[in-house]
DNA sequence: GGCATCTGGTCTCCAACAGAAACCACTCTG
DNA sequence: CAGAGTGGTTTCTGTTGGAGACCAGATGCC
């Protein structure tokens, strides 16, 4: 998608529609079409947590990932990082209650994942099976 | 992410945990957190449409991109396809009701986005400004 | 003493993937 | 006869994600 460039008050007033692409809600969107933010988010919501806790938390996750979707994360103000002057430095991530609201609604799509797992995985291997048949 | 390899049966004995990688919820995870598949089904939920009308309808989405998502749709049954033997050929993209309960909660998703941009936003310039400042 | 390990990151490199554009066959319209 | 519309696939290229090395300073272990 081409970076948009262009005045926040024009984006604003604009008719809003989420398929245009300069629609601010599309910036959300990426937010939330992003893998790893969700997993974070649904860990942060339960405790606040440090970098390294987060880490060994979410399998899959690179070092670099967690610190570059953190950030995004912050810069949103969906979390809030504080560090501790301790040594080593300690640092911890904390939902912030905006970050709080839209984890409550993430929770229904963990919820749907889990009730509907078994109707898409059959899905999956009836359309696998029809084109290799 | 590495490509999950073990058997099914497998998978679906294990303790569910989302934060593992061999968590089955990472599947309908990953289709979430795709932007595109997020816009089609909520364009599909209000009407099916056919091929290009959703091109049109949703702006930067490319007809590559389009047509392998609507295929990942399709696959995991969230989306039937119909093609009508007209010429040249018609073909048309429906929800399914599989597809509908999973519309209907990335339908809060859009409401939460369109609710709280400006405070996103917001916080962005806050943290940009703090960088530069 | 010296090596490993913990803290929270950044940097480099490579593979994978998204997007742009061209191409396909066929038909209807101006 | 050129141009546009039908629903795609193919090719090429630019961006991105992930693996792994590296950083500084302190502590635990033998």
């Amino acid at each position: 998608m081409p970076t948009i460039e262009m005045p926040l008050t024009d984006m604003m007033t604009m008719t809003p529609d989420t398929y245009a692409v300069n629609c601010p809600t599309r910036v959300v969107l990426d937010r939330i079409a992003d893998k790893w933010a969700v997993l974070l988010l649904g860990l942060l919501a339960e405790a606040p947590m440090r970098f390294n806790a987060l880490r060994r938390r979410v399998q899959g996750l690179s070092q670099k990932m967690l610190s570059q979707t953190l950030k995004g994360l912050e810069r949103d103000g969906l979390v809030r990082r504080t560090a501790f002057p301790t040594v080593p430095v300690t640092v911890e991530y904390a939902i912030t209650p905006l970050g709080a609201t839209l984890a409550e609604r993430l929770d229904l799509l963990r919820d749907w994942a889990e009730r509907h797992i078994a109707e898409v995985q059959a899905a999956q291997t009836r359309y696998d099976q029809a084109l290799s048949g």
